[in-house]
DNA sequence: CTATTAAATCTAGCAACGCTAGCAAAGATG
DNA sequence: CATCTTTGCTAGCGTTGCTAGATTTAATAG
């Protein structure tokens, strides 16, 4: 009993097994990140982490910034959906400024995440033919917002995303004191809400 | 002849070339980063382009780390004077935007400086008592760009800053097409021109 | 149930890294 | 010239990312 008669169970279910440590080694990267510094996370560390040994990562992985980015993109998939979800819980109220505070809430929660998402020198490349669908979801979001009011929605889509990732990188290095974020936050939603009436006429 | 008289002319000599010497260091390390990446500068490198053994290199610096810091700081001192020359140039036209300018020009033509400023993870504390005065200087050029038309000059230099380095970091990671970069550069200063004037009042 | 083949996993090791102890050379002082 | 301090180098430790080759485990066939 239970010979397998050769139908493609066992391969579906190697698969399966497969897929399941990928994320869980996506995960453990991510919890010595948030916990220890991405410095912590090395792949004997990984390894021991999941109980296999190193080998095994790289018939995952191609190697150590392959993990990475494979967080990173885990990482813009939970921004995406973040944003998406506070643009329709403000549908016809302050959707900018709900983003806003989407955003800056998302790096200030996960500050790990959001470093390898943008600050290690790791390439997920964006406006590519191979950017991951995930980068152009969380990107959607910024240019929806200004696709209705705004003539160059491209541009001031840029200019809004920026802001507050300078915001969340200079609050996540400590070159912002982080009192004053709400301060930072209404001024910019004014400045981006002036910019929608198209400069005050 | 020629044997010191004991006068503290030889410590005097010694402490020349030591300085010249962490100078050197310092520059090795920019000229390598900036052409090979910052993988690239290890310490045996250095050792190895200024002709010296690696211990040498950390009776200047405490460890790598230290290196880089350095190197940081002299990027806040440079960036700092840009700033501060595109300001008194453009004095009663328009600062703002020459200031913006001289900083994503800055970025653009140092990259891996730039990085080493903001990205990687040493802490150049800012906001502290032991923040370098040469960041401070840098910080000081943005508060007065706002100081005589905004009521918190603090919240909109922070502001005016985050938005500067976000495009610069996206630009620098390939985030952001370069192509759209003077569009962005002239709505970033419409949007702070019009918070000059108060919203439009 | 056993033998054979294929797949998965581990052990062990390489080169390069940051960093340091301990020795050799050079320079300054008597 | 001899002594002593300073300066620099050689060599090596522990850890890293990564890989080849042996070994064990699992799947197939008789």
């Amino acid at each position: 009993m239970a010979t397998t008669p050769a139908g493609g169970r066992i391969a579906e279910r190697k698969q399966r097994d497969k897929q399941a440590r990928r994320t869980q080694i996506i995960q453990a990267a991510r919890q010595v990140a948030e916990l220890e510094g991405w410095p912590n996370v090395t792949v004997r560390r990984l390894a021991d982490e999941i109980s296999y040994s190193q080998p095994v990562l790289y018939a995952h992985f191609e190697n150590r910034d392959a993990i990475l980015a494979a967080v990173a993109v885990e990482g813009f998939q939970e921004l995406g959906l973040a944003m998406e979800q506070a643009r329709d819980e403000a549908k016809h109220g302050d959707a900018v400024g709900a983003v806003a505070a989407a955003y800056l809430e998302f790096a200030a929660n996960s500050p790990a995440l959001y470093e390898v998402m943008f600050s290690l020198g790791l390439s997920v490349p964006f406006d590519s033919a191979a950017t991951p669908p995930e980068l152009r979801f969380a990107f959607a979001q910024f240019l929806e917002l200004f696709q209705a009011q705004s003539s160059r929605p491209e541009v001031l889509s840029e200019l809004f995303w920026a802001s507050l990732h300078g915001i969340a990188e200079l609050t996540r290095t400590g070159r912002f004191p982080p009192q004053r974020q709400q301060e930072r936050l209404q001024e910019l939603v004014g400045l981006f809400k002036v910019s929608e009436d198209e400069r005050c006429r």
